[in-house]
DNA sequence: ATTACTAGTAGACGAGTAA
DNA sequence: TTTACTCGTCTACTAGTAA
């Protein structure tokens, strides 16, 4: 997205357009950014354009709200700076082992995933993912690593089913190399899916409901096989 | 600031900028701004002018650190983005009593101020004022309060002496109307200097050593009489 | 490789103004 | 009052290129 576009979202929110509907004149937002009411008004007319607005416009007085893809991207700038005053490397999430093979499993453990994962993570994934249920007070640090570049794995079609491109992150669990795998563009799902060269139940003995820590590494990539959160 | 130097700032800062030299050559900041090299070499040099971005040019790589007015800067952002997506316009700080009349009570007594706050919040302070030491885990909070816009209580000089411009925000201890007076641009001072219309000790019975929570409140002011943060 | 100059151009902005 | 058009200006960008 335009920084500019960014930066009139990030006012709007400001003035409360969040939630909901707020009335701001072309020349109040102008005052807000800086600029006259006639930059103003074609802002906001290239935010409705672009979507990040939408506009109830009544005879006096203009209503503006932000979509929810545009408080996506604002969340994506958020994120950023969360990175940088917040975040090391190393992020932790705490969770909770859940069942088996869930629609998840059934996904990752298809053969042109598999592939994938050897030729970018360079290690085969045991058949077979464990599932973690991410606790509610981490959740945002996982929407964080969500918008961080990742490893790609592209999606496919099989019997007529979409199975979509997923990004997958290195990580450890009790010390043992792994990786989480998330689907691109999901919000707020609170399953991992793990894979491992080894039988993570069995290596690490482990079952349902027990607690575990997996800790994300978000360092820098090597090379083009990275991808940001949200293009 | 310009947006344009915000954004830059903020991508160099992901690129490790913030507390160490980073090398980052033009090209290289160029992808990451979606522009030239050319035009990212130009946006460099407008920050070193600007004193945002130290550089320490060696003859192969250049290497660039963010100043600390550079971070100022960012964490400026940084709270609005909190601001919108953590706060609600109460913001709730810990601490305790300190002892009573130190270096910031001498100051914030003197009939200049006492005067401001009377015209401008509508209550005469009670002589002397609280002294609550702000608790750690909510000094960020309190970043976060400053950066936000209060009441403007002017500066003046009296005997040689400078009296610094301070800015109040309306709050509650317990229920009793009050305000915080902090100092304009001062950063990571834990003391909170209270105001209010009756004897805060002697009415709440509190005395050095106890736990306060203090209320403040962040909702829009009425007039012109406000000020943001760091202008 | 770098960094950064100059020159030319596209687009962002504000003034004037209409509805 | 609003919003938003046209149009002229000027800035911010890129290409070419030097060091």
């Amino acid at each position: 997205m335009d920084e500019k576009f960014a930066f009139a979202l990030r006012k709007i929110a400001l003035l409360g357009g969040i939630n909901n509907y707020v009335a701001v004149s072309s020349r109040e937002l102008g005052i807000a950014l800086d600029m006259s009411q006639q930059s103003a008004s074609k802002r906001i007319l290239e935010l409705l354009d672009e979507k990040y607005l939408i506009r109830d416009i009544g005879a006096r007085r203009q209503r503006i709200k932000i979509t929810e893809t545009g408080v996506d991207e604002l969340k994506k700038e958020y994120n950023e700076y969360r990175r940088i005053f917040e975040l090391t490397n190393n992020v932790t999430l705490h969770g909770k082992i859940a069942s088996g093979m869930g629609e998840g499993g059934y996904y990752i453990t298809q053969k042109q995933y598999m592939d994938q994962f050897f030729n970018k993570l360079r290690f085969r994934p045991f058949e077979g993912t464990l599932n973690v249920k991410v606790a509610k007070e981490d959740l945002d640090r996982l929407e964080v690593i969500k918008s961080m570049p990742g490893y790609i794995i592209d999606g496919f079609e099989k019997d007529g089913r979409t199975f979509g491109r997923v990004i997958a992150y290195r990580a450890k669990i009790h010390n043992l190399d792994c990786a989480i795998v998330v689907p691109e563009r999901s919000h707020y799902e609170d399953m991992l899916e793990l894979v491992c060269k080894f039988h993570l139940r069995r290596t690490l003995s482990i079952g349902d409901g027990d607690n575990v820590e997996v800790v994300v590494d978000l360092s820098p990539l090597s090379s083009e096989d990275h991808v940001t959160g949200v293009p």
